[in-house]
DNA sequence: TTGAAAGCGCTAACAC
DNA sequence: GTGTTAGCGCTTTCAA
């Protein structure tokens, strides 16, 4: 059967369109309450549901918004993003087209004059990872964009706080007692995150009089095994300049560090102390042990963008909001192996025995 | 300022809505080409683009899908079905509505009416993983289920051959030379899935001609850890009894199986094969070794969803779609150590020598 | 307290 | 070849 319109209930309880459109719209009209009782069982009765299409085109909005992105929801990093937009969208009423563009320019533009034909009430441009993009054309003013920031200016944005992220990972290590911390960098185009998690550490190395040790910055591609390898060489400095702490620029660096000490012969965390980033679902708390990581808010950023899209938060015009990254401490800090007073004759090498310095120290 | 309209177009171009509406939707009808051509210029002049919902109200298609899921979204398993889905949409000028339901009953249902509200011209119900689900009320039956089968028929489906998936697997190692070969499944609310690659897997071993060791059906909690658990009590059965090769449900319980090999000192492939099941996206490729495993068709099957959906493929009426899981080579098979004819001394322990028994046999 | 009617922007049957 | 016009299903102004 076709879909009932608001004429079937309309006659259906006896009244005009108007009536049946003031009653369903809970409008402040003067309607009596039997004539509300009786438009509202009619609507019942011939399954009436309102078409968003005709009320969209009357109305000129349209409850809908677009959320147009690189690949956030065909990729396993930043699906909460997701998670905190839809909520909050469905908390409005709203319904989201989503849109990945596998980060295709001329896609990206098809979907913005797609979602604009669409007259969405809102849109939001997010990203995977925190960057800086230009603007595509064509996109509204009022956009949002959600883990990026237009080159320009002159959008409202969201992004995590990663300079603040770095500094509170660096400080989970300096307050545990280490002072040889390495930074286990993104290497290749550095991601702006890296240098801002850097601007961290630095800044708590400053704070902790520790003088940084370049040798300690080493950069790694961005994988399990970029990671592995980069940490094999910092295990290869002499024992008095090797890292008793690592940093790393992300969890699948830190999975990397992992292998790399397990290959060692090293415990974590009694003789390696390690703390990610992204907290990424299903890989930093499966680890074993447990990663002590910084979390990315990716679902309170979800919610942060969509929020001020719908209006329902003031977000400051053309500003870019700093969103905090919580540590998540789990079993991958402890404190630093005993100190060697003075530089050994042990060489690097692969370690099967349990290192003299290695037994806790409190 | 507002947005343009076909009248606009038309009086720019000096003619009636009729011959732009034509022109601008390539209908075969006779217009001159002098005309098509002005049509063109004023529409790009007055930066015209037609209203979806106008055009929508008038033809009853909004060129506009539904896509509902339990999460795929916003969980980092199942992302690449949504890729697959998207490009068959874009390919067809379709947008996609995507709502993640959070496997609430209440939000189906709300999601369900506001997509039809919306006259989506097609509707996918999606799942995470391969599941029996009861069909919401109200679902149009032309919807078309993915990596989900409803629980009475009467759909349109998509699932993985899970059955010849799981025996796949175990083919590839009965090809390495292997005979005592472990299934590491899922415990507790065991999914379909791991019904159906158990039987795969039964039954290559009764092609091999391997009688089934009930000791080497083991199950886990579905993480890294349960997998390791599961995996110790396999490796502590007398050397005899010992799986040379673990076939596991999924990717995360092998990761598990990693770990435990790592710490008894065995070597993947050389002392224990692995193979596991999902191509779980930056794991299963970013293990050490990479881990040989079984593809879930995610992109492939969200695409076929989305055809169907979209009437672009005839997908059988109420039939279930079996979709093949390829095999992922890449270097946690080996052949089996080779076998000590009689009980040795050896009990299990740290190798760090190569055992002589490891030289490859073929 | 309720209803008539205009109109959102478009397509398509029909007329010329 | 091209134009007139009737709706698609709704909201909302204005009148009664």
């Amino acid at each position: 059967m076709a879909r009932a319109r608001i004429s079937d209930v309309a006659s259906a309880a006896g009244v005009s369109v108007t009536t049946v459109s003031l009653v369903l719209n809970n409008a402040e009209a003067r309607i009596s309450d039997d004539t509300r009782q009786r438009v509202r069982e009619a609507a019942k009765a011939v399954g009436y549901e309102p078409s968003s299409l005709a009320r969209g085109l009357r109305t000129q909005r349209t409850r809908t918004v677009g959320l147009i992105s690189d690949e956030i929801a065909t990729t396993p990093f930043a699906g909460r993003m997701l998670a905190g937009a839809q909520d909050v969208a469905r908390e409005q009423g709203h319904l989201v087209f989503l849109v990945d563009t596998g980060a295709d320019a001329a896609i990206e533009r098809d979907a913005i004059a797609a979602l604009a034909a669409q007259q969405v009430d809102a849109m939001i441009y997010a990203c995977m990872w925190h960057q800086v993009v230009d603007a595509p054309q064509g996109l509204r003013s009022d956009a949002v964009f959600l883990d990026c920031r237009p080159a320009g200016g002159g959008y409202r944005s969201v992004v995590p706080d990663d300079r603040a992220g770095g500094a509170a990972a660096v400080r989970e290590l300096v307050a545990a007692g280490h002072r040889r911390i390495a930074y286990l960098d993104a290497g290749g185009a550095k991601p702006i995150a890296s240098h801002l998690r850097l601007e961290g550490y630095l800044e708590v190395l400053g704070e902790a009089g520790i003088e940084p040790d370049p040798a300690l910055h080493v950069e790694a591609d961005v994988s399990a095994l970029g990671g592995r390898i980069a940490v094999e060489g910092l295990l290869d400095l002499p024992e008095e300049r090797r890292p008793t702490a690592i940093f790393a620029f992300n969890d699948r660096l830190a999975v990397g560090a992992y292998t790399a000490a397990h290959h060692r012969g090293l415990d974590i965390p009694r003789d390696l102390s390690i703390v990610g980033y992204d907290d990424q679902q299903f890989v930093a708390a499966e680890q074993d042990p447990p990663l002590t990581t910084i979390a990315l808010p990716h679902y309170e950023m979800g919610r942060w963008a969509m929020e001020v899209a719908l209006g329902v938060r003031a977000g400051d015009e053309d500003a870019t909001h700093l969103m905090e990254c919580p540590v998540i401490r789990r079993d991958s800090v402890g404190p630093p192996p005993a100190q060697v007073a003075k530089p050994s004759r042990r060489r690097a090498s692969v370690n099967t025995e349990r290192p003299p310095w290695a037994a806790p120290d409190r």
